[in-house]
Parts: structure tokens; sequence; C-alpha cells
DNA sequence: CGCATTAGTTACGATAGGAGAGTAAAGCGA
DNA sequence: TCGCTTTACTCTCCTATCGTAACTAATGCG
């Protein structure tokens, strides 16, 4: 039999949690940074700038269990642990790359439509 | 000139914060929903199943300031306001819909992932 | 006169997020 | 031997955000 259709537009699809997941801030930036090759946890914690480790922690044990990313711990002391998409965690990293691209892109125009919409918000004030 | 270049990583850089907006579960699905013509307040939240008024007047008050949507009011009673994507709004359905996609398409892989992780936590416990 | 309709707003409790300090375990220099 | 360093967390506390649910304005209709 096949599945249900996924649908995150019902508020009972288990897909409209896996979209609060996929879209998060931190997601999308660890997400990116992993696409450039496996990483240990203190140098994605530099490139993504301004994660707590607490977040970071969080966030990568959420990946993990959604068998996004690989989590391998060597018996070393200082401890290493290395973090690296699997297969499935690669088809993320186009979509959120091109978040990041829509971002980056589309930035100015927003923050003139900001500058516009807040002048507007004077006028009437 | 050219402008600074926008960078995500950086904790400082305002596409940080637009990442958030435009990865927030309901942007996703407003959008998605406004990706389908221009509607009214009423049946945007029938379609995004599950939003509340507040959060639904939130979301489109930022995507209305961000220029993403254009707001309409009609001088009538009881009250008629039509929401639709600008042009700038239009070039987010593509990377949103890409995200509401992988998640269906990815949306069982994960199920069984998580089922294999948590398994594994029962078994150390 | 009172109820229905539409697009909100407001108050309040629950939950998630950020900041910062604390922890284990071994290496290494004084 | 003492204690400082490193790494990957974990815990606590505080604030911000979110969801729930009730309330509102303004008009038509029976």
């Amino acid at each position: 039999m096949t599945h249900l259709p996924y649908d995150p537009y019902n508020r009972n699809c288990p897909t409209r949690k896996l979209l609060d997941r996929i879209g998060d801030r931190w997601t999308v930036l660890i997400v990116g940074a992993l696409g450039e090759g496996p990483q240990r946890f203190g140098e994605i914690a530099r490139r993504v700038d301004g994660v707590s480790q607490k977040m970071l922690t969080q966030t990568l044990r959420g990946l993990e269990r959604d068998g996004l990313v690989r989590r391998t711990v060597f018996a070393e002391m200082p401890p290493r642990v290395e973090y690296a998409l699997t297969p499935v965690g690669q088809t993320l990293r186009e979509p959120l790359r091109a978040l990041e691209d829509w971002a980056r892109e589309y930035m100015a125009d927003i923050e003139g439509a900001r500058d516009v919409y807040d002048d507007a918000a004077v006028n009437v004030a």
C-alpha cells in the first residue's frame, strides 16, 4: 500500500514539524557548513558565527536523529567528535542553498521596502 | 559601488534575520497559499490549517513590510482585505516550494531514521 | 433589537531560545 | 604534584516568542 499523501497544509501532518526543522535558522547554516565536508564541533561553531553551544548541540542531535547527519566520536582526550552529512542530508543542501542565495540576492530590495513601509507609518502616526 | 557581500554566516549580517523570516513555518505555507493567487484573510486562514488569527496577521504584516506581499483593503462592511504576492514575493515561491517538496519526499525516510535512533537509545538506557 | 459576519487586537500562560557558567578527562609545563 | 589548557558538552536562569481564547468595530438582516 502507498502512504497517505503528506500535506504540510494539514496541521496534523508530520511534514508540518519537519518544515520547522529544516527551515530553522541554525539548520540552514549548519547544513550549509557541513556541505563543505565533515567538520568537528568546534569548527562548526566557529563557522556558524553566533551559535551557542547549547543550540549547536541541540540542532546537531535533531539532525542526527532524523538521519541527516552522522556523528562520529573518537575516543581521545580532549574529545574529538566529527559531524558529516549523510546521503539524505546531502539532498537538503540544494534547497537550503537556494534559500541562502535568495536571502543574499534580495536583501537590498527588502531593506528598501522596509524603509518605505516604516516612513509611511511615521507619516500616518 | 557594489554593496558589502551579504553573509548569513556572520551574526551581524541582516540576511541572518531574513533567513529566520523566510524559513519560518507560517511564511512557507502562507507564501505557498498565495502562490495560487490573491486571497482574503479568511481564505488563507482556512487553507493554512491551524494558523491562529494572531500569527496570520503578524506574518502577513511582516511580509507586507518586507515588500513580499501587497495588502488591499476594501471599504466594505463586513470588511474585505485581499493579500497578494508582489513580484519580489513571487521569486520566493520556487525556493519555498522546493522546501515543501523536500519535506514531502523525504518524510518517510526521516520517520524511519527516527525509529532507528530511538530504538538504539532505548537499548542503551 | 439582536445575531451573524470579517478582520483583526489583547491578555495570559506555556514553551523555546540565548547568555553564561560549570564539568570530565587527559596532557603538559613549572 | 599542582594547576592550566583543550574539547565537547550540560545546566541554570532569564527573556522573547508562540498558541489559545476571548473581545471589538461596523453593518446587514430577520
